[in-house]
RNA sequence: GGCCCCAUCGUCUAACGGUUAGGACACUACCCUUUCAAGGUAGCGAUACGGGUUCGAAUCCCGUUGGGGUCACCA
């Protein structure tokens, strides 16, 4: 069975997490197909029919988030494809057909209700607990056309029927049916001649042979308009199934507001596409022999629509950062995320030299942060002898003060500085002076890197090399 | 408010009529330890409520409550 999917976003902001969300699973579905050697195809479209909303390079950024995200379409504005156009502005003329059919074979009816007039209308439909009844439905067709010819405004809208109900097959749900009385006569074409989400969507899925239409739950109540569309047409039904939406912590649809909602917002931060793909897959799915960690091909091999769970699943940070870190530590070797932090790094204009001073610190760092951003904060003096010392290490230093000048020339008079000499010299100098080594080290510590927080001493000194640490520490005894 | 969807620890979830209701994040304690992390161990912590059905219900049915979505010439 051929599985054609798709993401239709509409380009009016920053590239959403959600649209990744839903996307994940589209491309999945139509790449599993493709595994099992049927025909398979994840397209991009992009629905531009809102020109009050149009922001121009949104498109560009949706297509740069799936392609970092590597949930790279078969099919996209960028790429063409034999069904293409795939902008809906460019697909103009097909819409106006369409729906010029449905009024021919009495599905659709032109109306001209000003807004002003719908306004009061949907007024009193409101008082009276129904849903609008618009009166140019019961124009005469002809008498309509006629005016449509004069060059009346109108819009065509879909004739419900005014009796039974309306079954819409859910992959994840129970039917759903709708009393037909609930349903209003939705606009198809508007007076500026595009079509709304409703028709665009419904023709375009078809023309492009979409067989799946995964997409978030909100999308639940319009989805009957949809299948009255599909009956009009006389066109068979794709599979419908909706997604649970992504929520904020106090439940609700997650929004700008409340959560970083722009992907390119985690691309900042310095998180990796492995691991906000594998965060998202256990948004209403959990791996089935319990794996938390696993990757896009893994999640191909054992994904199934049917065991998508429905409750709208907060999405949390804080379990973002942590699945992050574990890729850090766990996943990627530390080649592999010296190279990327460098890249990182070089994409927030920052220039370091990816030499093994880097690499060394990158080691050090790597159990010490979940995301890239975290790690110029932690590491100021790796890079500078200007960095901040703070409180705490002030008052450590000021404890060390009385042998910090004579351990400032114990380092300098070391013949190595490799961990195990600088071990044995600490512990040495420690012992002499009747101290714990950690009453030693902590000063140390605090002078040479400004902080009470830093990765292991030994290590530390090692990168930092004699040099380095020597002149700090004595700028540090000096009070300096 | 009408319509629709949903309901297990604070959060993500497992269970698919029979389990001491399991795991993960977060939190707490301990271990490791030169600090901070990481890692390890342990702990805290849930079937919203009320009725049925059944020998037996987190699981099936009904109701209540709660949460969410949607009611545009936006998608």
């Amino acid at each position: 069975m051929p599985v054609v999917t798709r993401i239709a976003p509409s380009p009016t902001g920053d590239p959403h997490v959600g649209t990744a969300y839903i996307g994940l699973f589209n491309h999945t579905l139509a790449h599993q197909a493709q595994g099992r050697g049927e025909e398979g195809k994840f397209i991009l479209r992009i629905e531009d029919t809102d020109r009050g909303r149009y922001v121009p390079d949104s498109e560009k950024r949706i297509f740069q988030m799936m392609q970092w995200l590597g949930l790279t379409p078969d099919e996209s504005p960028l790429q063409g494809g034999p069904n293409g156009p795939y902008r809906q502005s460019e697909r103009f003329d097909l819409y106006g057909e369409y729906a010029r059919k449905l009024v021919e074979s009495g599905h659709a009816y032109s109306a001209f209700e000003t807004p002003e007039e719908l306004a009061a209308l949907r007024e009193e439909a409101q008082r009276e607990g129904r849903v609008i009844a618009v009166p140019s439905r019961d124009l005469d067709p002809a008498e309509a056309q006629r005016r449509v010819d004069a060059g009346e405004a109108a819009v065509i809208r879909l004739k419900v029927p005014r009796e039974g109900e309306t079954v819409v097959n859910d992959a994840l749900r129970k039917p759903i049916a709708f009393q037909n009385t609930e349903i209003d006569d939705k606009v198809l074409l508007k007076a500026d001649g595009y079509p709304t989400y409703h028709l665009a969507n419904v023709v375009d899925d078809r023309l492009m042979g979409v067989t799946h239409v995964v997409r978030a739950e909100e999308w639940i109540t319009s989805t009957p308009i949809h299948v009255l569309l599909y009956q009009a047409f006389g066109w068979p039904q794709p599979v419908f199934a909706h997604m649970p939406l992504l929520r904020n912590a106090d439940k609700s649809k997650i929004s700008k507001r409340k959560n970083p909602t722009s992907v390119e917002w985690y691309m900042e931060q310095g998180f990796l596409p492995e691991a906000m793909l594998n965060f998202l897959a256990t948004m209403g799915w959990t791996h089935p022999e319990g794996l938390e960690i696993f990757d896009l091909a893994e999640f191909q091999r054992v994904f199934r629509l049917e065991d998508v769970t429905l409750g709208g699943p907060v999405f949390s940070l804080d379990k973002l950062k942590w699945m992050n870190g574990k890729y850090l530590r766990e996943v990627l070797t530390e080649e592999e995320v010296a190279k990327r932090l460098h890249d990182y790094l070089a994409g927030q204009k920052h220039d370091l030299p990816d030499d093994d001073y880097f690499r060394a610190v990158v080691r050090m760092m790597i159990p010490r942060m979940d995301v890239f951003s975290e790690f110029l904060d932690k590491t100021p003096y790796f890079w500078s002898e200007e960095y901040p010392v703070n409180e705490k290490a002030q008052k450590l230093i000021e404890e060390g003060r009385s042998f910090l000048p004579e351990l400032a020339a114990r380092l300098k008079n070391l013949p190595r500085f490799d961990q195990a000499t600088t071990d044995a010299a600490l512990r040495a100098f420690a012992v002499e002076l009747g101290l714990k080594p950690g009453k030693v080290m902590q000063p140390l510590r605090a002078a040479i890197a400004g902080t009470s927080e830093s990765p292991g001493m030994f290590e530390m000194l090692e990168a930092l090399g004699q040099a380095r640490v020597v002149a700090r520490v004595e700028r540090a005894a000096e009070g300096r």
